[in-house]
DNA sequence: CATGAATGAGCCTTCATTCAT
DNA sequence: TATGAATGAAGGCTCATTCAT
C-alpha cells in the first residue's frame, strides 16, 4: 500500500472525525442553548479547535445547524427504515415507525430547537446548497417509507381507503406526532394534561389517530402489548430507558 | 369632576390605543419577518413614535413580542369560548373549535413565527413577570374550555371513557391541531402530501383524531356538511375566506 | 419662532458639525495611513463618538471614504469656479486653474491616497447610492470648467482648432496635472528629476502642455510672472504657502 | 562533474519555472481583482502549488506582488532600451518609447492596478529589503533611458535648453504618460473626453508635450506617421493590435 | 522539500437600550 | 412625557501566515 495513499486515508480519517466532534458539540449546544444563545467562538472552544478551522467544514453558522439538523434527520430515516423492515401486520410496522419517532425524539432532542429556523427563509440563504439538498433528501426519506405501509395498508384492506387517500392518512400520522412532541415540551401543557411520560402520550395519539383511519387491527380491539415487546427486542434494543420511564 | 383626573383618564385612553398601535404593527413584522429580520428602529418608525415611547410599554424587544403573542392567544381563546357556545353535540362543538383553531392561524399566523422563541429560555428571561403570567394564562383558558368540552362528551356517553383520559384526549385534538399547523406550512411536506388546501387538511386530521377518540358521531357515519354551514354562520361569518378557499 | 423649530435647527447643526468633525478626522487618517491602516473603531476614538454614531452618518467605511473624496472634489470644483472668473485671457483663466489645480493637492492630499480605490468595483459597489452621484457631480464640474476655456479660447483663435478637439486639449490638460501629481509624489522620481518645490514642478509641466497646445501667448514668449502674482492677490491669497516654497 | 551539482542545477531550474509561473497567475489575478478580492489560497490553487510552497519564494503577499510589480517593471525597461536603439532623430526615439509606454500599458495592465499600493508605507514595509531594491532599479533604469535621449536632443539642439532642464523634460514627458493612462481608465472622463481608443489618446498627449518642449520636428509641423509604421514594424512588431484599434 | 490543516487577530457592522434635552 | 442621538457589546467571517508531518 503506497505510502500518500494511507496519509490521504488517515487524513481523511481526522476530517470525518474533526467534522463529526464538531457536529457533536453544535449538537449539545443546540440542546442547551437553543441557535442563538452561543456563538462560534465558544463553539471553536468547547471542541478544542480554531473558529478558522471550523469554517473549513461549514461555510457559516447556518450550514452548520443545519447539518445537525440533516444529521438527526438521517437517523430518523435510518430508524424508519428500520421500523420498515419489523415483522408484522402494516398496523405493528407502523407501530414500529411510531417507535422510531420517540427514538428520535429521545436522541436527537435539538432537531426541535431547529425546526423553526428551518422555517426562515434567511436561515436556508446562508446554508450552502449541497446541505440544503441533503436535508431535503432526507425528510423525503422519512415521508416515503411511513406512506409505503400506508399504502400497503390500503392495498391488504387493513385500511380503508374510502374515507383518506393514503397521503392524507399519511399527513396525520406525521403530523400528529409532530405536534405531540412540541406539544410535550410545553411545561404548562404537560401539567394541565397531567403528562409524566411523554413518550407514552406521543405514542397514545399516534394510537389515536391509527383507530381513527380505521387502521385494522384497532388499538381499542387489540393487545398491542407484545407486539410492543417484539418491537423493542427486535428493532430498538436500547430504547428501553425512555419507553420504561 | 376634577379637571385633572379627566385629563388622566384621557391620556390613559390615549396610552391603551398607542400600545395597541404598537402591537398591530409588530405584529405585522413579525408575520413578514419573523423575529429577528425587524429591530426597534423600524417599529418606531412605523407607528411614528419614538423608540423611547416602544420602551415606555414594553420593557424590552422580547416583552414586546410576547405580548403580541399573548394578544393572539387571548383572540383564540375568544373563538374557543364562542365555539363552545355553539348549539349543538358535544362533537359538533369540538368541531366549532376546530374551526377557531383554524380561525386563530388564518388570522394570527406570526404565532407560529414566535412559538419557538417561545421555547428558548433566554426569551422568557428578558420579558416581564407581568406579560409571563398574562401568556399563562390566556393559554390556560384555551385548553380549558376544550378540556369541558371532552368532559362533558364522556359524561354524556358520547365519548367513551375507558380507552383515553379526558386529558389524554384533550391532548390528542390540541397535538394533532398544532402538528398539522406546522406541517401544512413546510413546502416539501405540502407537496409530498398534495395538500393544495391547508386548514382543509388541518381539520381532516382532527375529524381523524375525534374519530380515534370514538367521539360520537362518528366523521365517518355522519355528514357534518350542514354543521358546518351552520359553525360558519353563527360563529364565524367572517371565516369563509380560508373556509372556500 | 416656535421652540421645536429652534431645536430642529440646533440639532441638525449639531449633526452638521459631527459629520464634518467625522470627515475631517477621516481624512487626516486617510492621509496619514491610506485606506487599510486604520479601522472604524480607531476614527471612533479619534472623534470621541462611539462607532454607531460613525454609522449614523455613513452605511459603511466605503461610503465615508468616498464621502471624503467627494468633498475634495467640491473644494477642487469650487477652486475651479473661482480661478475661471479671473479676469485675463483664457490662457491666463487656464492658469489660473492650474493654482487651483496645486491648491487642491496641497489641501486635500489625501484625494490621491483615495483614487486607486475609487477604480475598485468593489469599493463603489459598498458606497450609497447617493454618494455615488454626488462623486461624479462634481467631477463633472471640474471637466466642464476647464473645457469652457478651451472652447473659448478655440472661438478667440487664442488656440488653434485645427490640431486638436477642445476635448483633446482638455483632456491633455487633466491627464498632465494628474500625472505630475501622482509622480511629484514618487520619492524616488523626485530625486532623480531634482524636484524640489512639486507645485512647481507641476505648473511647468502645465505650460509645457498648454505650449505644446499653442495657446497664445505661448509661456516661451511671455513672461507671466505677473499674471502668477495677480492669481494670487486675487483668487488664492491663502496659497503663498507652497508657492513661495 | 559531481552529481549533486546536476541535481542542484535542475532544483534551481525548477524553482525559477515555478517562481515564474506563480508570478504569472498572480499578475493574472491582480489584473481582474485587484489586490484585496483574492488570497494566498485561491493562488495556490491556481498554480496547483500549497501556500506553503508559495511562502518559500515569497516572503509575504505584499512581497510577491510587489515582485509582479518589478517583473512589469523590467519588461517596460527593456521596451525602452530596444525602443531608445530605434534608427532616427531623438524625437523619432522618444517616439518609440511613447509606443513602448502603450505596450507596457497593453501588456501589463495590472502595474496600474498595483499602483496605489506601492505608495502605502505598510506596503513596504512587508516586502523583503531585496525586492524593494530591485523595483527601484528597474523604475531608474527607465527614468534613465528616457532622459538619455533628452539630454541628447539637447546636445544636438532638437531641443531648445533655455527653457527647461533635461530632467523638467523627462519629468514632463513621465507625468503626462502616467496621467493619461490613469485618466484614460477612468469611464467618466472617458464619456466626458470622447475617447474610444485610449492608446491614441495617451500618444495624442506626449506629442502635444513634445511639442511643448519644441522638441523638433514638431508634431504640427511634420508626418510621423512614416516613423509609426516603422516603429511598429522594427521595434514593436506584436503591438499592431492597440494600435489598430 | 511540499503540504494544507490550524491558527487567531482583526474588522466591519448591527441593534437593543439608555438618557439628556 | 416624547425624543432620537449615542452607546458599545457582540458576533460572524476572513485570511495571511505557520509548522508538524
Amino acid at each position: 500500500m503506497p505510502a500518500d495513499l494511507t496519509t490521504q486515508t488517515r487524513k481523511e480519517r481526522e476530517f470525518q472525525v474533526r467534522e463529526e466532534l464538531i457536529l457533536t458539540h453544535a449538537r449539545r449546544l443546540l440542546i442547551e442553548r437553543g441557535f442563538q444563545a452561543w456563538n462560534m467562538e465558544q463553539l471553536a472552544e468547547a471542541v478544542e479547535y480554531s473558529k478558522g478551522t471550523l469554517y473549513q467544514h461549514f461555510t457559516s453558522k447556518e450550514d452548520l445547524v443545519l447539518a445537525v439538523a440533516t444529521d438527526s434527520l438521517r437517523n430518523r430515516a435510518d430508524w424508519f427504515e428500520k421500523a420498515a423492515r419489523f415483522q408484522g401486520s402494516t398496523r405493528e410496522r407502523s407501530r414500529a415507525i411510531g417507535f422510531a419517532c420517540c427514538e428520535f425524539a429521545e436522541k436527537c432532542p435539538e432537531y426541535f430547537h431547529v425546526e423553526m429556523m428551518l422555517k426562515s427563509a434567511s436561515f436556508w440563504e446562508k446554508a450552502s446548497e449541497e446541505r440544503r439538498q441533503a436535508h431535503s433528501f432526507q425528510g423525503a426519506r422519512c415521508w416515503r417509507i411511513l406512506n409505503h405501509i400506508v399504502v400497503e395498508a390500503m392495498a391488504l384492506n387493513e385500511m380503508p381507503r374510502d374515507s383518506f387517500t393514503a397521503e392524507e392518512a399519511t399527513f396525520a400520522l406525521v403530523s400528529v406526532t409532530v405536534g405531540s412532541h412540541v406539544m410535550t415540551q410545553e411545561p404548562q401543557i404537560r401539567v394541565q394534561a397531567g403528562i409524566t411520560n411523554p413518550m407514552q402520550a406521543v405514542r397514545i395519539n399516534q394510537d389515536i389517530v391509527c383507530d381513527g383511519l380505521n387502521w385494522k387491527p384497532l388499538f381499542r380491539d387489540h393487545d398491542y402489548s407484545k407486539t410492543d415487546q417484539r418491537i423493542i427486542a427486535e428493532v430498538f434494543p436500547e430504547a428501553v430507558n425512555w419507553y420504561k420511564a
